[in-house]
DNA sequence: CGACTTTTGACGAACGCTCGACAGAAGTGA
DNA sequence: TCACTTCTGTCGAGCGTTCGTCAAAAGTCG
């Protein structure tokens, strides 16, 4: 079938005719053209206004069709969750946001997943056969083959639980989830598109972890734990207890709630990081300053990881990524001093670009990243052809 | 064509009768015959044996032959340089080693490369057509995707320069080459076979190097310079100046030279790694000590490391590995204390399998991923059909 | 030793894919 | 308006792949 291949060289997004890829692929128009043909049928791919005529007829551009179908991507956090509706571009079409205790669990979270969803689908007036899958993030550990969440901390009634199987109850379609961070680098290798292989993103709030994107592919790790920054050792940390019952963790001192408790010891009225977020922005040169080491600290990881996984680009992302340019500030500060020149003279150390949407967009991503598989068109191209389909229904 | 999805179902090595192929492929017994009989003309598959009877004739058994072709595995060190001839299975068949100055140059380095694996194939009674490919690993940062040495810091004359090309005047095969850290993990890797996905390999000799597979990829890092360990930050270096001129690297502390001269300090008369190996097994306690120290700063690092990208196993290999146990001992005491239970349940840290062989064994590996993998094969296949050829020839 | 069972290799039919050719459509330029 | 150019879609021919069948081969079992 191969179907596939000639929807590959439409990926990018560029309009192109079908003279050119035939040229592109080695194939014949003729082959081209019935190929298309299937594409079309299955609404992938669509004309693109005209082209420009060279004497004669116009050729008829052709371009991937963003709207052909729509994926969810759902962010569930440990007290709210967004769901959104995406097209194929990974554009956000309709967003919903609530506050939810993850800690309800997984009947009742889901079910508000899978209503809102249904509600999302219907704001759009699209058809719910029109959703072609779904992507989520869980605040936790999570078994990416299974969607299983595996010994999630904050979780209860999660453990265990087939998230997917809840799901596809409601929705027969492929469900994809992963830990929240993960799915939030995922938003912002979005976002930096194209040409980010090797990208880093660091979430800083209540705790701190990282979604590791290496060679294009993100990196789950042998247990899928991988990522787990906040609990590696940093000098300033040496005394200090965490939460994990270990000393010296970077989040005993670089986590929101941290920096809120040292600004407290100096007299400063800081609850969590929204709070800090406030103080920085007002310019009280005390949260500044705290904030400040607070990246500096961070940095002392990066500067190990920037060394060991070369990525090129790192994104601080998170409620304390808020504080903006004191926390970069204390990062580049260290980052720079202490990685080989080599390793970072094309390293970019930026705040999210996706922001708060980063967790929903990637959530989509890796749902589009699955329904635009190879294998994926090809199955959907051999249905519609069998079948002789009149739209594009899979 | 698609005669490469039938090899794979081979390729573990186990194997199986033609019946057993097709009912794992969904592919009649027929069409597997005639795939089964093009990889036979190839080589590659070769009957293994007779099967049992279960009433009836007993089937042929069908396995991977891995004498078909070979591939050369070579591994550039500093001051000396190894090749060895391997089979498909990655057994060495024939090793030559040679004290060969990298700094003499490529045209020297490669001359004698070239001269020696033309010997080793003579050794072996086999036709240079019979190699396949060349696999190689060079004491310095590499760009794998050209082959082309970039900044090396100890190979006068290598920079930029066409390894690939030079050779192939030699053989007409594809030629790979990659950091000889790189190569080592990919050595270790095949010495841990099958299922090691997540395998950090550190190299401890003059300096400190790591090579990083994650996912069953190695990891090259966008720049290629992933798994440079040697000046990351550690607590006990930090007044300690390197010869990168920075302060507080780990290599300043626990590479072998500085673990030599933390042993003249306290009057102990050791020059280098070997020094300090020898002192080791001669049950000398300060040079134990010493050693140990070093596994601990090694270990803070790794314990990051193992945090972040969650390997199921860390392979120590170098100069310095020779101590055994002490150094393993002190890697252990850190990592297992630093790093989250979730991480280390299942993580093993070893000494290497492979030892001074993991450099050739991982470049016959990276050149026999590279034959036999899908593309390879089927365009080897399209060649013995339509040439109708009468042997293995490619 | 002969009947039975199971595998093997060969053969021809069917199918699907790919290609080139051709007629019609949609523009340009005189 | 007409000749010319270029693109589109359809169609039949050709080709390779895949499949089922069948006779021969190679065993087992009574």
């Amino acid at each position: 079938m191969r179907t596939s291949d000639v929807f590959e060289l439409l990926r990018d997004g560029q309009p192109r005719t079908r003279a050119q890829l035939a040229d592109l692929s080695g194939l014949a128009r003729s082959t081209i053209a019935s190929r298309i043909d299937t594409l079309m049928k299955l609404g992938l791919v669509a004309p693109y206004g005209g082209g420009v005529s060279t004497g004669g007829r116009p050729p008829s551009l052709l371009a991937l069709n963003p709207t052909a179908w729509v994926v969810a991507g759902v962010d569930i956090g440990a007290s709210h969750a967004t769901a959104a509706l995406s097209d194929l571009s990974g554009t956000i079409l309709v967003e919903r946001r609530a506050d939810l205790d993850v800690a309800l669990g997984p009947d009742h979270v889901l079910g508000w997943v899978e209503r809102v969803v249904a509600e999302l689908l219907a704001d759009q007036r699209r058809d719910p056969r029109d959703l072609a899958a779904i992507g989520m993030g869980l605040p936790g550990p999570v078994e990416h083959s299974t969607g299983r969440a595996i010994n999630p901390p904050i979780m209860p009634g999660w453990d265990g639980y087939d998230v997917p199987g809840h799901v596809q109850r409601a929705f027969d379609v492929p469900v994809l989830v992963d830990n929240d961070v993960n799915i939030m680098a995922l938003g912002e290798q979005h976002a930096h598109l194209p040409d980010v292989a090797d990208l880093v993103f660091i979430k800083v709030s209540t705790g701190i972890g990282a979604g590791l994107i290496s060679g294009g592919q993100l990196q789950r790790g042998a247990q899928g734990t991988a990522g787990d920054l906040g609990h590696v050792a940093v000098a300033r940390a040496a005394e200090v207890l965490c939460r994990c019952g270990n000393q010296g963790c970077l989040e005993a001192v670089a986590a929101g709630p941290a920096v809120a408790r040292s600004l407290r010891e100096v007299g400063v009225d800081a609850a969590g990081s929204p709070d800090v977020v406030a103080l920085v922005r007002s310019g009280d040169p005390r949260a500044v300053q705290a904030v400040r080491q607070a990246g500096r600290d961070l940095g002392e990881v990066l500067a190990t990881l920037v060394n060991m996984i070369n990525p090129s680009a790192i994104v601080i992302g998170g409620s304390l990524a808020d504080a903006g340019e004191s926390l970069l500030a204390g990062i580049r500060e260290v980052v720079y001093q202490r990685s080989l020149p080599l390793a970072t003279q094309h390293l970019a150390v930026t705040t999210s670009r996706a922001g708060e949407r980063a967790g929903v967009i990637g959530a989509a991503a890796l749902a589009i990243g699955h329904v635009l598989s190879p294998e994926h068109i090809d199955r959907a191209g051999a249905l519609v052809v069998e079948a002789g389909a009149t739209a594009g229904r899979v």
